[in-house]
DNA sequence: TCAATAAATGAATCGGGTTCAAAAATAAAA
DNA sequence: TTTTATTTTTGAACCCGATTCATTTATTGA
């Protein structure tokens, strides 16, 4: 029964090319002034093949999505374990991680935005569309490994699990907003800094400032800090 | 001539009204799921009549995303002059900052967001338009504001207006990104803080870190601190 | 070689943004 | 007030692009 098989690999094949296809002509063109026509052409097929191997328009979207989510899964296991092996610092781990947050932005970046900016944004169908979950749980589960590493760093000092999850999305958001501005503008020809160095002083300067309590200026009239107290909800 | 003034004000006051209707809409329905149809309806007015007012779907959208810079600005003015007169500290004054950010993203967001993820998601056609125009004119007034603060407070010892200018996109990036992680978090129900305690804290933490160049830790191969030593690109 | 099945096509459908000719309302003129 | 001009408003028609589907073409297994 080789034949299956090889129609199953073709198949996954073809996916992926008409994938990189649409992911070409998105870039140059961006999502919604892109026709199925022009991605169809772009692949070498008719429209109405599109549809045996994605459900829409937006499961291209969310797919590729998917595609960068696991490829930075991936590189963060990776950053992960080898930090483990080498005993580096917090700081050298951050550092390596927003690369890898980078790496997977530029080329995916627009996707995953648009599904974080909004799902609102997404027709509704879609929600409930396979890719999504998937893109959900690979996306959770870098976010858990995230907060392993956090809850095992000392220098965090976060006492459980719900504490590190905050500095998890801290730390998220604050790389999010970072590729977001330096991405934008001109892929950071407004900074004076190459790409490398921007992330080196982001982390540096922004990300270890979560990991240490000890701030030399408090806040004016609310003394708390990250973890000592908890306003009552 | 007062029946033209009179007929002035009440198409603006339409275009208010048809403004708010459709910001009601997408609020619920997300904007690429919202008809025209919706928007017509809940603002009582037939489908045509929206074209008098704005020039399509995604003019009413730019719209949107400038009345709440419009609204932010003024609030940003409002909270630099306080502190010029009080003589208020940069964290002081970076925190009353991050609330009109947050005040300015909660009802508006959605629309800012879709511009600045990526120009590209947007018609090209609408890239000429006015009002995309004048948001982009109100946006760099707020950036050059908090340019001319940042220059002003030697806390971050920004050497020159270049370097100020870096440090601005810094904290917008910060607050975009963080922002976008607490709203997207269930406003903020995955954290154990209300917004005000999160908005403290992360100016705190975090956007304090940025104007403090003693840190106690330095990065491992890279000595430079932000302003310190410039990468030759 | 010949069914049977799968892959591929592109014309038809359908929804929604946009346009437009015509109706309704309002203002100006007589 | 009546008439004419202008402005506002309407909703049906238009058009583009995503999606569907009947049909054709290619592949497989007998």
């Amino acid at each position: 029964m080789g034949v299956k098989e090889r129609k199953e690999r073709e198949k996954l094949q073809r996916s992926q090319d008409i994938l990189e296809a649409a992911r070409r002509v998105f870039e140059s063109k961006g999502f919604l002034n892109t026709t199925l026509q022009d991605v169809a052409k772009e692949a070498e097929i008719s429209v109405g093949l599109i549809y045996r191997y994605f459900q829409s328009k937006e499961d291209m979207f969310a797919s590729l999505a998917l595609k960068g989510a696991e490829q930075f899964d991936k590189n963060l296991e990776s950053t992960l374990k080898k930090s483990g092996r080498k005993k580096s610092s917090a700081q050298a781990v951050l550092t390596d991680i927003a690369k890898a947050f980078f790496d997977f932005y530029s080329p995916y970046g627009e996707y995953f935005d648009m599904l974080l900016y909004s799902y609102k944004g997404l027709k509704q169908v879609q929600i409930q569309g396979s890719t999504l979950t998937r893109l959900m749980s690979v996306t959770l589960g870098s976010l858990d490994k995230l907060k392993t590493f956090i809850v095992e760093s000392a220098e965090f000092r976060a006492k459980n699990e719900d504490e590190a999850l905050q500095v998890v999305f801290l730390l998220w958001g604050i790389l999010l907003g970072c590729h977001k501005i330096f991405d934008g503008s001109g892929r950071g020809h407004l900074f004076a800094f190459s790409r490398e160095d921007f992330i080196t002083q982001v982390v540096h300067q922004v990300m270890v400032g979560i990991a240490k309590n000890e701030s030399t200026s408090q806040p004016k009239e609310d003394k708390r800090v990250f973890f000592d107290e908890r306003p009552d909800l």
